[in-house]
DNA sequence: CAGGGTACTTACCAGATGGTCAGGATAAGT
DNA sequence: ACTTATCCTGACCATCTGGTAAGTACCCTG
């Protein structure tokens, strides 16, 4: 369990979310970033003792304060590097040569791309999506130039009459909850003793296009 | 865990958790349920505070466990109470002359009612539909019989040919999880900024009844 | 080898938390 | 008047919480 820092781990760490010294302790920071989001997502920011994650991942949680000062520190540093995800996902997407219609498809399948593989992270968005999160404020100062974004551009494409005129915001919130509440629903259907099947998931991606469709398409 | 108590206690605890005789503290003890969902639903139960919620009643931290003996005890309760409170508009929409499609646009306008009505108990079901909740198979003891009766009712109708053969579980936690969702989505358009209309909902509303249809509709 | 920065630890703590225990007040039965 | 049951409270406590302070071990640089 010590695990003592190998010396040879020094640069070869990618650092993801903010730039940080690549030095020995880059790998740490990230397991715990890991394992935070983990507990964050399934039980909850309240619910995590800083012991128990640091337990866990056989450190001291001194260790973790030495790295993100306090538990909210934690809690955003976690809140950044998720949103950094989803923003490199959908900007990828935003900056593609997909056009009209299927750039929107794009979007709706990358993000439910990354619902099926880090599920963890929905369950973070679940969790600082609520009234009272002490991380609310940033998720929205992390996810907000993507939203943008993204409400400028549909703007854009409803002057240009390419998409049927409605509230861009509206819209954007409603796809971002059915996307959030599909992790609730892969969670009941698990407490229910069904193991959830892609079946479901592609359901629930036809549905978000439907509603897209009827609420933009400008044939209809 | 001395958990003893005495038999007197436990005979009185269960007694009092099932019917209440109505003494001078049935009062107490239905304010006390009140604040409780308010603060499960919002802040969590991991965020909610015994002494703070008692201070906010007035009373003494030292009432609540003797209502409720335990924390756990008291979410128990919580929990029980709002699924009667859900068991009540259903089964009364279940056992009522609506038949075929028109029973399942009364199930959906009168679960939409209910969201409506008491907003808390949305954020207490989002709240204990979480994967470590302690109440979680409490929830699901206490919302069993309605599920089952209503998966009944469908695969009958499937057996009739009025609807349309699917897995009615997958349906209804489907439909579960898009009403829960609705709380979270009005969350986060209070976080944006946005207050909530009516039109959300009722699109919201729209949108099931068109899934719905498109599961168990025979004709398509 | 001295000095400094990085990564991590041991030791410790003040406050909050859920919970126990021993009552006190009031009303109702006998 | 005595008991009993219900409802509520003050005093107290073990435990856990996030957080501080002061090291220790290590590498890199001069």
């Amino acid at each position: 369990m010590p695990e003592a820092t190998t010396i040879r781990d020094t640069v070869r760490d990618t650092v993801r979310g903010v730039t940080r010294s690549s030095g020995r302790g880059a790998e740490t920071r990230e397991r715990i970033l890991d394992a935070a989001l983990s507990s964050f997502g399934t039980i909850g920011y309240d619910g995590t003792s800083l012991d128990d994650l640091a337990n866990g991942l056989g450190v001291r949680k001194q260790t973790i304060l030495y790295h993100f000062v306090s538990k909210r520190g934690l809690l955003g540093a976690v809140v950044d590097r998720s949103a950094a995800d989803l923003n490199a996902a959908l900007f990828e997407v935003l900056d593609g040569e997909a056009t009209d219609w299927e750039r929107v498809e794009a979007l709706v399948r990358s993000v439910f791309r990354v619902a099926l593989e880090q599920p963890l992270l929905m369950g973070l968005l679940r969790e600082v999506s609520r009234p009272g999160s002490p991380a609310a404020p940033r998720l929205k100062g992390a996810m907000g130039p993507l939203m943008d974004r993204a409400q400028a551009w549909m703007e854009r494409e409803m002057d240009a009459g390419r998409m049927r005129r409605t509230d861009a915001q509206l819209v954007l919130i409603s796809a971002y909850s059915t996307v959030v509440g599909l992790a609730t629903e892969i969670e009941v259907l698990r407490a229910a003793g069904l193991e959830p099947t892609m079946r479901t998931v592609a359901t629930r991606r036809r549905e978000l296009l439907r509603f897209l469709r009827a609420s933009l398409d400008p044939q209809r």
